[in-house]
DNA sequence: CGCTATTTTGAGCCGCGTCAATACGGGTGG
DNA sequence: CCACCCGTATTGACGCGGCTCAAAATAGCG
């Protein structure tokens, strides 16, 4: 039974909100039932991507935002030097794509860590029903906000060490507010890839993991992390601790 | 004739759009005339701030978005340990306080760095606004995303040479948009704002200066500036060249 | 005309990047 | 099942960009 055709098909391509696991993390945030399936009739069908599969990429003409469904996203620019500046990685219920309102391209291009399904949103389709239901336009100005608060404590000069607490423990929040474990999770992304988003080098990621775990603050095994200590974690994040390290 | 009352002052106060010389920066920017004059009815009066003068403070709730309509003005966060992280400096037609739709509560300290008058805008009456008139929810979620895009340039990792550069470059660019010229400005900050902003020491600042002088790049005197080698700014920042240095 | 804040200039140092070598691990083919 | 390969991660040695500390110039202001 691998095999099933006829318009049975349609419904299940489609992305079902009021449906989704992931309804009170993203867009349907706060809105009624009702809202919910207005909203959900929008969303485009899209098949999974892979490792290494492109959503968008810089200078793409900007058509629609992008909500992660499964998976993990990184996005990321690419300087005049060639060389990559991450700028967020991004879990179930985030969305993407949000940068390239303003000049209507995309800034940034988004990559896929693992496979993963995303719902796709056409941007003026979802401006035309947020101007017909005010939640929903509250909602997306919430998580625009949002990606500048998350921006506005990445740019903070911070440590290393502060820097590096302050991620992990945005992503253990992160993953906990999904139901996952706050305290052992798989890391999506290599050492590189975290290093540059916090704009340090591989080696200086790799050295301060190394004596987090001499001091007991946490177990990791290649891309496999336990949390021991998150007390002292978040006392060696300091302010820091606000950096979510996610949203573009 | 120095005092005027009655009714006269009444629309004195009130701040008028479809007067208003920065309207095609600000948020009336693609709106009809009377589009523009219904944005305009829901302008709170003020008066206006001197230097050192606070708009909102961290924690302060939100209520209101702010529009500057003259002077410059400096945004900020205090960390745990008490010390200032700028965010950004804000000059007429820009918009304040965008970061804190998303808690409720403003996320960081706005003054003024010298005299200078600003727009109240009451959030809940411009989102019932925009839901009226899409080219002003258009035009808000712009302005949200070009924060967020400012921001990501900001977060790249510059040497000290291409950050100080993209900075004076973004603000030459944002002067002439303004009407004045893009060579010789006031700089509205002292050396310690732009160090803090640009994530560097005040002397460091100060002696980068001092060779861009003597390569014959500018002219300054305390906070007179005269760029008299764009060309070769504009190759010293780099892709940083986009650091438009503003928003929030 | 002194007082104070700002800016500049100098000297030394340290956190982190760079370079280089090694270790590990997962995948592939024999 | 093992040998090999190659990308990822770790570890060590060293250098440098920018920070810190200190002090001197300069300007604004009462």
């Amino acid at each position: 039974m691998k095999q099933t055709f006829g318009n049975f098909g349609v419904t299940e391509l489609r992305n079902a909100c009021s449906r989704c696991s992931l309804a009170q993390l993203c867009l349907p945030m706060g809105l009624s039932e009702a809202q919910t399936r207005r909203l959900e009739n929008l969303v485009q069908p899209s098949s999974p991507l892979h490792a290494d599969d492109h959503l968008f990429r810089i200078d793409d003409p900007f058509n629609s935002l992008y909500a992660l469904r499964s998976g993990c996203f990184k996005s990321y620019t690419v300087d005049s030097d060639g060389r990559e500046q991450v700028l967020g990685f991004h879990l179930p219920g985030e969305m993407m794509g949000l940068d390239a309102i303003y000049a209507g391209r995309h800034r940034c291009n988004a990559v896929a860590l693992d496979t993963g399904t995303v719902c796709e949103l056409p941007f003026d389709e979802l401006t035309r029903l947020a101007a017909e239901i005010p939640e929903l336009q509250q909602q997306i100005m919430r998580l625009l906000s949002k990606d500048i608060s998350t921006l506005e404590d990445l740019v903070a000069d911070h440590t290393a060490d502060e820097r590096l607490a302050a991620f992990l423990l945005g992503l253990s929040s992160r993953y906990q507010h999904r139901g996952y474990s706050a305290t052992r999770f798989r890391l999506a992304m290599p050492r590189r890839d975290i290093a540059n988003y916090l704009r340090l080098a591989p080696e200086t990621v790799s050295r301060i993991l190394a004596r987090f775990q001499e001091d007991g603050l946490l177990a990791v095994e290649r891309r496999d992390m336990e949390l021991l200590d998150l007390q002292t974690l978040k006392a060696v994040a300091g302010e820091a601790h606000k950096l979510v390290a996610a949203q573009n």
